[in-house]
DNA sequence: TAGTGGTCTAGACCACTGG
DNA sequence: CAGTGGTCTAGACCACTAA
């Protein structure tokens, strides 16, 4: 079970507080393959005693594993392995879903047609609900007719079609529209960006020559329950508009956390 | 200073904990305008006393509240109000460089030319350094060379151009090999996406109609202290590629965190 | 130096899980 | 049911910051 080690031990030096050291002791015993990924650690009262500490400066410890996503909780169960290296990973940081975009704000919908569309596209794997979905077609563009930035084709989920009218009209980017109306928020979007061939009518709109290249990008806006509220497919002459992302390494627990208040 | 409020009151139902009902009370004050963006909290002991709860409720209060991005600690100072509103944002996450480029894995380099450039092109916005870049192209197959997934021009940072002669040879991704050889990390990552047209040379590589259309990605890939260590420009033909990526809503704290341990 | 948050103890009871 | 982690108390001393 690894080399004991007596914490009390270095009462000077080793500024380093005791519940971090716990934590690396910890770490070294995980990757001994004492506790090998999956396995319980010690109930805490064990590891108290054990090492000498309070169960308080045991709990400070796991907690930092769990924050480095080594170790998990549960309650009533015990403390899991979950990993032996912390692990890292890439991250995208988008502020909102304007930036998501890249426009700058101020953009406009100039609708072309309103139709209604058995299902949103084949190349859009969403069920079949049996209803039609409202769908607009036209050009966004920023401040003046003149400035067109994409042409765009967006189908509404049904249920959602009291906005319908709407839209076109004010400056809120649909979904913000779907947000206050239907205090529904949008919790995830899926973006497919790939490189398209501007269709004469297509170039017409965008005021771009036909036959030159565009990025077309396809987004589902999805909300609570996995609902998908709304789809988008937009088409941006090449020469105007270019996605950049950046990505960070960071050291990092899963997704969960969160916080109190609302 | 708002009302008091007794937590000891309420001895049976409201299961919630007594620090996440403290958090929310404090969060009311915040939001009342007790205690503006950028004041001081009342110190630990003074909240303690106020609300009669040990220090130790106080502290994991405060605690949730700091990792919603509510609050700060500062050692010796106190307690600073962020923000009023827990913040939520959007992020996607990555789990390697490899899912960022979204080939499946045990893709090879073939090499066509090796060459020196002095600066690698006009749109890469890199300092001049005065010296020439090891530059490479060729394309990108899996498994056999019939299998082609993309052209490539690679520039490498001169200082790390003792792994040129390497490439092309091993299965490991050029950061990898930099990342092994010299121990330096990749930190960031950024990429443009844009849609260009295969020239007939390009589109003689990848076995494809010239003509037709292709998703060209730039990326840079950063290491410590900003340093640019790669460059690289792929050319994939649109119909053997597509960009997908997938943000979520997060209410999260800054980028900060990390964790003990190694 | 006074006051803050950071660490830590030695207790206690509760909520949850699994057999 | 026994055993786990979750919450909580009432103390204590330390490290740090600012006046």
């Amino acid at each position: 079970m690894a080399s004991e080690l007596d914490l009390e031990e270095l009462p000077f030096e080793a500024k380093e507080p005791r519940y971090l050291m716990l934590a690396r002791e910890i770490v070294r015993e995980i990757r001994s393959g004492a506790y090998p990924v999956g396995a319980l650690l010690p109930a805490e009262s064990e590891l108290s005693a054990r090492f000498g500490v309070s169960r308080f400066t045991v709990r400070e410890a796991i907690r930092k594993l769990t924050e480095a996503g080594l170790l998990s909780r549960h309650q009533g169960v015990g403390t899991r392995v979950e990993a032996a290296e912390s692990q890292a990973r890439y991250v995208q940081y988008i502020g909102s879903i304007e930036d998501f975009w890249q426009y700058v704000a101020d953009t406009r919908l100039h609708v072309l047609k309103r139709t209604k569309t058995r299902t949103p596209l084949a190349n859009v794997d969403l069920p079949d609900l049996g209803e039609d979905w409202p769908t607009i077609e036209g050009y966004r563009y920023r401040k003046t007719l003149a400035n067109r930035i994409c042409w765009t084709r967006i189908f509404i989920n049904p249920f959602y079609s009291d906005i319908v009218p709407e839209i076109g009209s004010g400056t809120d980017p649909i979904y913000v529209m779907i947000e206050k109306r239907y205090k529904e928020k949008i919790t995830e979007v899926q973006q497919q960006i790939s490189a398209v061939i501007l269709s004469p009518e297509i170039a017409k709109h965008v005021k771009a020559k036909p036959g030159t290249t565009g990025l077309q990008t396809l987004r589902r806006y999805i909300g609570s329950n996995n609902r998908v509220l709304e789809v988008t497919i937009s088409i941006h002459p090449s020469d105007r508009f270019r996605y950049d992302q950046k990505i960070r390494l960071e050291y990092v627990r899963g997704p969960a956390a969160a916080g109190a208040t609302g």
